[in-house]
RNA sequence: GGGCGGAUAGCUCAGUUGGGAGAGCGCUGCCCUUACAAGGCAGAGGUCACAGGUUCGAUCCCUGUUCCGCCUACCA
């Protein structure tokens, strides 16, 4: 697209620049320390922090280095990254401005945690996975008459010993009278009331009875606030059973399950339930299991302080702008799927317990905060009342829910509030979309005015993978609307993703990763971009497979071969007008060239990039390469030729508008022929792309090729089937029985003479040798090539039969349309006359084939 | 659970106002013809997933089924 707009001469600019992939990174280097017997935390932050840089500098710019083998034509003068200072200073002044317009708010909610990375996760960085797993039921005996128990459902066992009430139906018969009453939570010395939920019951699922874990489930969070329930959290952040969680629980201490990793606790409180008595089954159950999108680990919902995006608000300009049209997402089948999600969008958590990132510009007053800001050089619970929310030791403090952050673009010296100058940062970084959503406008200067985001925002198109639709292009949509008052582009190109060749994704494990640069070095840059783009169709995965790159490399070979033999027909001069060229290839080659620019021109408008590529091949391989090339042979080597001269001139210009229009594909092949044409020196990207021209436009020559091609496929077809060798000259007649197209004929005739392919006269058929001549038809062309020598016309006579065989089932089909009264009374009276022209042809068509076919038999002495 | 896409030649895929089914690769035969054997020429190969419906007529429009893939979701 960049290379194609600049072409047309476009401003063109197509930004290069990465992202700093936060927890991805930091998996990465911490890797590398575990390696080394360290750990960021050995380290401290700042010389963790350090070090990442090192590792990006050596190894960040891999992917860089891709885009420039690939071909892509960047600015790379203008190359950015997420953690420059240009952009850190745009991250500090959206977060400011979000906080200030309220849209920006630190609350203590469930969210999705990562027990490996020790991070919050938004919703969109949880993968599901269906697995096989089980529902146990568990019977909960009433307080009041433990003979009755109210069983519930949980895919979950380990968790009851936080539950703080079980839910039922308000509408259930069953169970609607215990609404009110309390049951005894085995494994644990408490009671738990018994709600009324019509919202998180479903009546028909499971037992009709739900148990509510407000801090470990989403649903029974939200179930927790509308009834008010405490919340008790009884896993660590590295998910496993938490001591003081338990005690709160008021768990039986003999289960002894403290640090007891997620899955040994639920082998125990099954046990444990079985023992007692208190599980009545065990189901196999579907279900879908979260995992971190980064490390594959189960996330699991965690209770703790984070920072969050209100999002509605930002949400609702984001949908209008792509339902008025504003934004035009291609293929548009994505529209609804973009639309679906947004206007059920849920608040972004942006804080992430991690270092790599941009660090959350937010501070407390140690003393305003006195009570809010624990030490954590000891485990604490994450509980209610003790606060502390994650133990995991990034700074020797963590701030409680009631902490008030001062948020600040710079430092703060002293409180606002109390003067107090003993300030803390919060450790939090930024989810690194956050960043990324700012890209448009964040690497073009913002929130200074210049002159490059006044030129180039809003942009006109965004390539990018349906995987982080959501992730980045959605949050772009929303944070330029927010802060640019515009969209940040016109044009959202879904592209496809690419499979192997068995369709399956690419991943290092599975090792059916193929290697851009191993195939680039195989077959070429230019026979790997082609084949990417000729397989873009619109809604479809690409499944690489070596062969069709191979395929491409083999045009990029034809291409060279091509213009390795213009190239020994040069004429010396630029590039001129050919339309002294009037000859019949030159008038007919220049028509389809005309007619290929049109048609990719067309499709790159339309983003359909395979159908684009399809035309290049089509044109240059199977008109230029195999007819004009070797129709024009005969006058190239014919050095008196009158055409001579300016035959040169429109092969050369054919190329030369050819290798205009292939250049976005394939840029290499296409700078490097056109530097051994006389261009002295410029090169091809600063030509302009083809125009078609409607002067070009020959449909007389056009419909003279296509009876040439015919006849000459004939001539072909009755060289094989005589088994004639090459060398062996045939003596060919030729006729045209229908008037309308003689003059044609004539034309063809006039032409085949003048290439010097020697003369064809024209004979009415009626005076053609009845014996010795191998008739054969297609499309109303009658050709007959004498029978020289002795051959066996055993192959010929076949093929007779099986073309009068499919003349006769063809005609049949139309010939039963045609008598049906519906079809003549009901179809389009244009159809009905095709149907009649095309029975009229096949009857004449089969009368020859018969003639013929006796011709034959007679020859063979039947 | 909801939504979307796909099923067309051996393989990978095109195919829009519904009316004679295409390409590339692979396969068969012939050919090293002075651009190209990574090539040329000529061929073979398809009940357009299945079952209904609409229509004079369906690969195409509608309904259902099967299989595959993707997105999404809090069914305990």
């Amino acid at each position: 697209l960049i290379r194609w707009r600049r072409m047309q001469g476009r401003n063109v600019l197509w930004l290069p620049g990465t992202d700093h992939a936060g927890i991805a990174t930091q998996n990465v280097v911490e890797k590398q320390l575990l390696a080394e017997g360290a750990s960021r935390e050995s380290l401290g932050r700042e010389r963790f922090i350090e070090r990442v840089w090192q590792w990006k500098a050596t190894s960040g710019n891999t992917i860089i280095s891709q885009q420039k083998q690939l071909g892509e034509s960047c600015d790379w003068d203008r190359l950015r990254f997420t953690m420059d200072e240009g952009l850190s200073k745009a991250v500090l002044e959206v977060f400011v401005r979000l906080y200030e317009d309220g849209l920006i708010y630190r609350g203590k909610r469930l969210i999705n945690w990562c027990p490996r990375c020790l991070t919050a996760l938004s919703d969109i960085e949880v993968e599901h996975e269906d697995v096989k797993g089980k529902l146990y039921h568990i019977r909960y005996p009433l307080a009041d008459d433990p003979q009755i128990a109210l069983t519930v459902a949980t895919t979950r066992p380990e968790t009851m010993l936080g539950d703080t009430a079980v839910a039922v139906h308000p509408d259930d018969p069953r169970y609607r009278h215990l609404i009110g009453k309390k049951v005894r939570l085995p494994l644990t010395t408490r009671e738990i009331p018994i709600v009324g939920d019509s919202i998180l019951v479903d009546l028909t699922f499971g037992t009709g009875a739900v148990k509510i874990t407000p801090a470990h489930d989403f649903n029974d969070f939200e179930a927790g606030e509308r009834h008010k329930l405490p919340r008790i959290s009884i896993f660590t952040a590295r998910a496993e059973m938490d001591g003081a969680g338990l005690h709160e629980a008021q768990a039986d201490p003999s289960l002894n399950l403290a640090l007891k990793p997620v899955q040994k606790a639920r082998t125990i409180v099954v046990d444990a339930l079985t023992e007692r008595g208190s599980l009545e089954k065990i189901e196999d159950h579907k279900m879908a299991l979260g995992k971190c999108y980064r490390c594959k680990t189960v996330v699991e919902p965690y209770l703790s302080p984070q920072w969050f995006v209100k999002i509605k608000p930002l949400a609702i300009p984001a949908i209008e702008a792509v339902e008025t049209g504003k934004i035009r997402i291609i293929p548009d089948g994505w529209t609804n799927n973009y639309l679906g999600w947004m206007r059920d969008i849920k608040d972004w958590c942006i804080s992430r317990q991690i270092w790599w990132g941009h660090q959350i510009p937010a501070w407390y007053c140690t003393k305003c905060n006195h009570d809010h800001i624990l030490k954590t050089g000891h485990s604490v619970g994450a509980t209610e009342e003790s606060g502390p929310l994650h133990e995991v030791q990034q700074l020797n403090y963590t701030f409680t829910q009631e902490a008030q952050p001062i948020v600040s673009r710079t430092a703060p010296t002293r409180c606002p509030n109390c003067g107090g100058q003993d300030l803390l940062r919060d450790p939090d970084v930024l989810d690194t979309w956050f960043s990324s959503a700012l890209w448009p406008f964040s690497t073009l200067g913002w929130p200074e005015q210049t002159p490059e985001l006044k030129t180039y925002y809003p942009t006109s198109t965004l390539v990018t993978g349906l995987d982080i639709l959501f992730f980045w292009v959605a949050r772009m949509i929303m944070m330029g609307l927010k802060f640019m008052g515009d969209v940040p582009f016109r044009d959202v190109y879904i592209h496809a993703l690419v499979r192997d060749a068995e369709g399956q994704k690419m991943s290092k494990s599975k090792g059916n990763v193929i290697d851009p640069l191993h195939v680039m070095e195989q077959f070429g840059t230019d026979a790997l971009r082609f084949t990417l783009a000729s397989m873009a169709s619109p809604g479809r995965d690409i499944k690489l497979a070596e062969e069709r790159i191979e395929g491409y490399r083999n045009f990029a070979n034809k291409i060279w071969n091509a213009a390795r033999f213009t190239h020994m027909h040069l004429t010396g001069t630029k590039e001129s007008q050919p339309l002294d060229d009037r000859s019949f290839p030159g008038l007919w080659i220049r028509s389809r060239l005309n007619d290929t620019i049109k048609i990719v021109t067309m499709e790159l408008e339309a983003y359909r990039f395979d159908r684009a590529t399809n035309a290049l091949y089509q044109f240059f391989w199977h008109e230029y390469c195999d007819w004009y090339l070797e129709l024009i042979k005969p006058i190239l080597q014919d050095p008196l030729h009158p055409e001579g001269s300016a035959t040169r001139q429109t092969l050369q210009d054919t190329l030369e508008v050819f290798l205009r229009l292939l250049h976005p594909f394939m840029p290499f092949i296409s700078e490097e022929i056109w530097q051994t044409l006389p261009h002295k020196g410029e090169t091809i990207v600063t030509q302009s792309y083809p125009v078609h021209q409607t002067h070009w436009h020959e449909p007389s020559a056009e419909e003279t090729f296509r009876l040439f091609e015919q006849s000459i496929g004939l001539i072909r077809t009755a060289r094989v089937l005589l088994n004639y060798p090459p060398g062996q000259e045939v003596r060919v007649f030729v006729t045209h029985e229908e008037p309308a197209t003689r003059a044609t004929l004539v034309t063809l005739e006039r032409n085949l003479a003048h290439l010097g392919r020697g003369q064809i006269s024209p004979v009415p058929i009626s005076q053609w040798p009845t014996s010795n001549v191998l008739r054969l038809i297609t499309d109303g062309i009658t050709m007959g090539v004498s029978v020289e020598g002795d051959v066996d016309l055993k192959k010929a006579l076949d093929r007779l039969e099986k073309q009068i065989a499919e003349t006769d089932k063809e005609s049949l089909r139309l010939d039963g349309k045609l008598n049906s009264a519906d079809f003549v009374s009901k179809a389009p009276p244009e159809v009905i006359t095709d149907h009649r022209d095309r029975l009229r042809a096949l009857s004449r068509d089969r009368a020859m084939l018969t003639s013929s076919e006796q011709q034959l038999r007679a020859m063979l002495g039947d």
